[in-house]
RNA sequence: GCCGGAGUAGCUCAGCUGGUUAGAGCAGCGGAAUCAUAAUCCGCGUGUCGGGGGUUCGAGUCCCUCCUCCGGCACCA
């Protein structure tokens, strides 16, 4: 079992966010993450990859912690437009969808993303959790028979939104005149939820984040609630309604309720619902802000089920005006990148260079540069002028008292012949606190705040080599101990960031602790001390990031 | 139209509840160093803080107004 709230401070240091209800000191804390299920009508693209990776993020930063993790992701499968997409290449809904989900699913181990599980929308015991609570909101009385109007397409068989409809009333597809038609459906009551949405976004503001998303879904909510169409007649690409079979499931009500119904049975024999539910944090895009924010804590309050903690939503990722032009060469291709530059490279890249939380634009240049200026130069150089000067001057092994088995422990100890260490003030001031601060900044979400202040420090080692200058040290013999805190300190202050970094750099983290000889990844060991890792031989290393040849392709 | 954001150095952006000479990274110029993936470190910015008006001893930071851009305003997974 794992350490109960091992860095206190994260979850103390904050002054109000009301997120965890206080902790029994016996029961280690939970954390569950979940991104969208991802729809299969298209590719799997950066969009995605974004996502995915910042919920990865969380969700190694929380297992640091030692916190227990659940991490969800998964594809959403049902609707008209797979139906559509299927029929009109001659196969079944089913096809289309075991195909596509394959994609996405393919997608997680590409990114390094550490899922627990990988939900679908078709997988049979979803299905049945769909019906099974939206069968208890209909008992709870909030549901009920009504007619849906709108304009219809007669040879869509559907109906188009009002933002759908081309000029003149006419289908965007057929271009043919749409008529009003009706259809009789289950609506979900909505509107009864006016005043407990109203009440829930007044008092618990940091419900969804950033404030100005929260702003958007208040101001929706104050406009008034209408009721919306629970279910879908004459489709049969969706979840059974139980109490009608002409009927299925509105595809959102089947979509959001993923999020629940995967604790069921992510777990073979077990049911997680009650260790995990409710959520800790769903992570979005802001196109589908209001099924998250409004409809689905609707849906749980009429079921009777718990609230989710939090809802964040993050920005979009521009492709240099918005337009793919592959000739110009400025597309990002998250598998293309990938290949080349392995998945670590992109997921820094897409949380460095894009305030997480806002809306930001990438390109093939902005990447090749801070790949380059930051993971080469700034940090996997650092690493390298390191471990180099370990072994050039004291043969590989980290300098320190006499392998005093690890931590900075007793303190009264006479000094033996071996040299005390202590932390260098100087770089011991700049290390102060930082693992909590990151815990702090990675509570809130703000996930570029958190890598920029563990950069700050890549970059103070980099200073600290310089003012040391261990290479005019070691030609000085009488200055032996100076040499060895000097190099302790640059391998102290390398471990301590490296750990930091392993949510944003997992493979990369792991190698390079490694071949530190301290693999340990908790948040605990992200502190500065004496002679940690005294006594280690250090293993060479490949460079971390090694230097790409711009090419063209 | 209504609501909400944003407009700060060439580029990308920090600047919380108003207070010393407005900051960082990148790019550019100059220098130092040589442990390292020719990487690193140091120095260098006369910026109308979108325009105008106001409150204040004092405003990038508050109020008013105007301009520009973006987002939301219900059934689009």
């Amino acid at each position: 079992m794992m350490l109960a709230g091992c860095l206190g401070l994260a979850a103390e240091a904050q002054p109000s966010p009301p997120r965890c209800p206080d902790s029994l000191a016996a029961v280690p804390e939970t954390f569950y993450v979940t991104t969208p299920i991802y729809y299969v009508n298209a590719a799997p693209h950066l969009g995605h990859a974004y996502t995915t990776i910042a919920a990865d993020v969380m969700a190694r930063h929380h297992r640091q912690r030692g916190e227990e993790v659940f991490f969800l992701t998964g594809t959403d499968e049902h609707g008209e437009p797979v139906a559509d997409a299927a029929h009109a290449q001659g196969v079944e809904p089913q096809e289309l969808a075991d195909r596509n989900a394959e994609r996405f699913k393919a997608l997680a181990p590409k990114l390094n993303a550490s899922n627990d599980f990988f939900i679908r929308t078709t997988d049979p015991e979803h299905m049945a959790k769909v019906q099974e609570v939206l069968s208890k909101v209909h008992e709870n009385g909030y549901v009920y028979k009504g007619l849906y109007e709108g304009w219809y397409c007669p040879r869509c068989a559907d109906f188009k939104a009002e933002n759908e409809i081309d000029a003149g009333n006419r289908c965007p597809i057929h271009h043919i005149e749409l008529v009003r038609e009706k259809e009789e459906n289950y609506f979900f009551a909505l509107s009864k939820f006016q005043e407990p949405l109203e009440k829930l976004y007044e008092e618990r503001p940091e419900w969804v984040a950033p404030r100005t998303r929260c702003n958007e879904a208040r101001s929706f909510i104050i406009g008034g609630l209408r009721d919306v169409p629970l279910t879908r007649r004459h489709l049969t690409w969706g979840v059974p309604v139980p109490w009608d079979s002409e009927h299925v499931f509105y595809v959102w009500f089947d979509a959001l309720l993923n999020y629940y119904s995967a604790l069921s049975y992510a777990r073979p024999g077990e049911d997680l619902t009650p260790r995990f539910w409710p959520a800790s944090c769903h992570v979005i895009a802001k196109d589908i802000l209001r099924f998250h924010t409004v409809y689905w804590p609707a849906l749980l309050l009429a079921a009777g089920l718990e609230l989710p903690e939090r809802v964040f939503v993050h920005g979009y990722l521009l492709m240099e005006g918005e337009k793919m032009s592959k000739s110009l060469g400025n597309v990002l291709d998250p598998f293309t990148v990938i290949e080349r530059y392995g998945a670590d490279a992109l997921r820094f890249y897409l949380l460095r260079d894009v305030s997480f939380g806002q809306d930001g634009s990438v390109s093939t240049a902005a990447f090749e540069q801070r790949y380059e200026s930051e993971l080469a130069n700034d940090y996997g150089n650092l690493a390298s002028r390191t471990l180099a000067m370990v072994a050039r001057y004291r043969n590989g092994v980290v300098p320190g008292g006499a392998g005093s088995g690890g931590g900075v422990g007793g303190g009264g100890g006479g000094r033996g012949g071996a040299s005390e260490l202590v932390p260098d003030p100087a770089l011991a001031g700049d290390f102060a606190g930082l693992a909590e601060r990151v815990a702090e900044l990675i509570d809130r979400v703000e996930l570029t705040s958190a890598l920029d202040e563990i950069w700050q420090r890549v970059r103070r080692l980099n200073r600290y080599v310089e003012e040391q200058a261990p290479w005019v040290l070691a030609k000085d013999p009488a200055r032996a101990a100076d040499l060895d805190r000097v190099l302790s300190m640059l391998i102290e202050g390398l471990r301590v960031v490296t750990v930091l970094l392993h949510p944003f750099l997992p493979a990369t983290s792991v190698l390079l602790l490694e071949a530190l000889g301290t693999p340990d990844l908790s948040l605990t060991a992200a502190q500065l001390r004496a002679n940690a890792t005294a006594g280690q031989t250090v293993a060479a290393i490949e460079p971390l990031f090694p230097r790409i040849e711009a090419g063209d392709s």
